[in-house]
DNA sequence: GCTCCGCTTTTGACTATACAAATAGATATA
DNA sequence: TATATCTATTTGTATAGTCAAAAGCGGAGC
């Protein structure tokens, strides 16, 4: 047994998690889901509100709300975005295409995924470079049934991770953060030694129960951290 | 211009965070703050609500609403409390006291911390030890005008960070994660090889703007990482 | 063209009230 | 004594309204 207040909250989560509205769209104004869900004003307000708070849409008197950009998590998108970040702070970012492929999952992969064994994918290889020195390796594999998009897509312009961010709503992540040594291929890469400490983070991205990406960032532990600050309360 | 539900939302939070309320205090009853700020009960039945959807508080039925058990930051507690976890997860965990004195905080250290050079400090260097093999060495400073009672507690049988995490109710927290190789001591107690990727992570932890705790956590590579599942919702 | 003014829509905050659900504690019963 | 039941308290959800603040829009006047 749900509140209408909950009903009209999953409601439009589930819409916007699915991709039916997506980012900037529009959502009814108070007084339509008023009368959709036939209840007060308040319980609508509280459920906008909810969402607003999550940061899933964002309100604008007169105008009414709209879909908010996708964030994944807050902390996650810190994390996720230092290479972004280091250029908004400044620094001059560009990246590479080092090799880009469509196949077919292997076993053992598959297995690591938890998906099916001949799902068809892109495998994506790049190199980030921060103020002309390497930064990070990014090797991703994009699943192509959820993103069929990704196909036709070059990512000449914009870095795969951006992309998905912009085509792919909300979706589960999980966090991997190893430090690992640096083998000679990676080192190379890198313009770093064989051995050197690097910082590995993955990150398995979900979509309704369906990976949508898996990737690989390894960056050389001199040259990166991950650095974030949380406090309880923002308001 | 402040709403009436801020106000109580804050000063609720406040009471908290400065420590006024503890973990496991009851907090004054709708009815008994509707009498305080002189409003409605929706008002207040808000702000209790936001702060039990942020975790600073429980709401019971008919026993009321309760300061909830610190936790900084859901995410940051993910992180935290690995060692804990594993311990959770089957695995036996315990730790050694290497290093106990209390000192005043040097001239680089301070800068550091952004705290007075002269402060009163105490310094720990813990290992943690987890089935058998050392995980972690953990290399801390409490700022004892903040924690008084620092000064009397032997750690004997609760690691520092979870005694802190008692003791100290909420506080802004800083993160770094980097990836470093294993200096000849590190190697040494971790009994690992020198040169080794480690994972550190160092940890800054605020109480009202005042320098609680610093401490940096160093794993090694082969034996650690940092997992965290994030998804939107949880409601 | 341009600015200013008022109208209207939409969100934001709040009130006063109602009833439902949970439950600790007292009371009655086997 | 142990168990079932009642009762009072507190939170949870919802209603139906009010007033205010923000902001887009159009028209009046220049």
């Amino acid at each position: 047994m749900v509140s209408i207040y909950q009903r009209i909250f999953t409601d439009i989560e589930t819409k916007i998690i699915s991709g039916i509205w997506r980012p900037g769209d529009c959502i009814p104004v108070e007084r339509e889901l008023v009368a959709q869900y036939q209840c007060s004003r308040m319980t609508v307000s509280k459920a906008l509100s909810a969402l607003a708070e999550r940061g899933m849409i964002v309100r604008r008197r007169k105008t009414g709300s709209f879909v908010a950009s996708p964030q994944i998590d807050r902390t996650v998108m810190d994390i996720q975005d230092i290479s972004t970040e280091a250029e908004l702070a400044g620094h001059e970012h560009h990246f590479e295409i080092l090799a880009r492929k469509i196949e077919r999952l292997g076993e053992v992969e598959a297995q690591q995924l938890s998906e099916a064994a001949d799902a068809e994918v892109l495998r994506l290889q790049c190199l980030h470079i921060v103020d002309g020195r390497p930064n990070a390796i990014e090797r991703r594999i994009i699943m192509l049934d959820a993103v069929p998009r990704a196909r036709e897509e070059s990512f000449a312009s914009t870095p795969p991770g951006k992309w998905l961010l912009q085509e792919v709503p909300w979706s589960k992540a999980k966090h991997v953060i190893r430090a690992v040594s640096a083998d000679s291929a990676t080192a190379r890469i890198l313009q770093t030694e064989k051995g050197e400490a690097c910082l590995s983070l993955v990150r398995q991205t979900w979509q309704n129960g369906r990976t949508v990406t898996y990737v690989e960032f390894v960056h050389p532990g001199d040259r990166f951290q991950f650095a974030g600050t949380f406090h309880p309360m923002a308001n």
